[in-house]
DNA sequence: CCTTGACTTGGAGTCGACTCCAGGTGTTAC
DNA sequence: GTAACACCTGGAGTCGACTCCAAGTCAAGG
């Protein structure tokens, strides 16, 4: 699969796979005779888990050390695991942190609603008045 | 209560609640005779709104206009409400994506706790090895 | 053969969000 | 009265994560 293909099919663009590539993110994919990339379904479950990871805000660096120590083979899997540890934690703060964002915005937007009723009320009210008038 | 204070209050350096102030993310805070910042109950109020929303990811950008929407009295509380509930959307849906990287995250710590443990077991097989070898 | 279009590289530029700095003023402690 | 310290300002610097660019290569169609 070449990079146009790979680029669709995750959303991610051209120059993002390539920098990723670059900076050791993803590991250096195969190309073909002519020096393009090809990638093979391992790459791609590569880019899949990347892409996952920064969705979720896991910072480069972090990646690129857990990528590496992947390409080290079992010896390393210790420091893999407690990476993965550590990143699951701060996901999960992080979550939380803004599960009680989302409640106050959940309960301003409520507030507002009320505030916009009564505000509404009080058109059709002077509306009402309006039409006295006329 | 001076910036030191309110800084410290809120784990918030210095330099950015100046930033934050300077960029009409928070109100101009009152000064005092000699020109220098003096918190006040509202002027915390907001920032502790901002923190909040900040850690939650929602971009400088939109606050800043939300908070300037928000100066400008109820005239604008249609379009308040509105950039609350889009934004609440957002996080929302940035919280599921990170949910399904926790998922995979928990997932891939169980798999390696499973490796750890054969792995284990592995060296305490070759330790009585080589234990039979002495 | 020549153009078009997808790909390559290395390096530079951009963007959001701070963070730091230099040079100045005000307040307090000795 | 002077040293130490907290504060002020405008502007520059940094950092993470892309994103863009120029100049070149390669394959296919007319």
């Amino acid at each position: 699969m070449k990079i146009a293909e790979a680029s669709e099919r995750f959303g991610i663009s051209l120059d993002t796979l390539r920098y990723y590539e670059r900076i050791g993110l993803i590991r250096p994919v195969n190309r073909n005779e002519s020096g393009m990339r090809d990638y093979k379904e391992l790459d791609l479950r590569w880019v899949d888990f990347i892409k996952c990871m920064r969705s979720a805000g896991l910072p480069i660096e972090v990646l690129i050390e857990y990528v590496g120590l992947v390409q080290q083979g079992d010896r390393m899997i210790e420091t893999r695991k407690e990476i993965l540890k550590e990143q699951r934690e701060l996901l999960a703060a992080r979550m939380q942190e803004m599960q009680k964002t989302l409640d106050i915005l959940d309960h301003k937007i409520e507030v507002y609603e009320n505030a916009v009723l009564k505000k509404e009320k009080a058109i059709v009210q002077s509306e009402d008045q309006a039409l006295e008038i006329i």
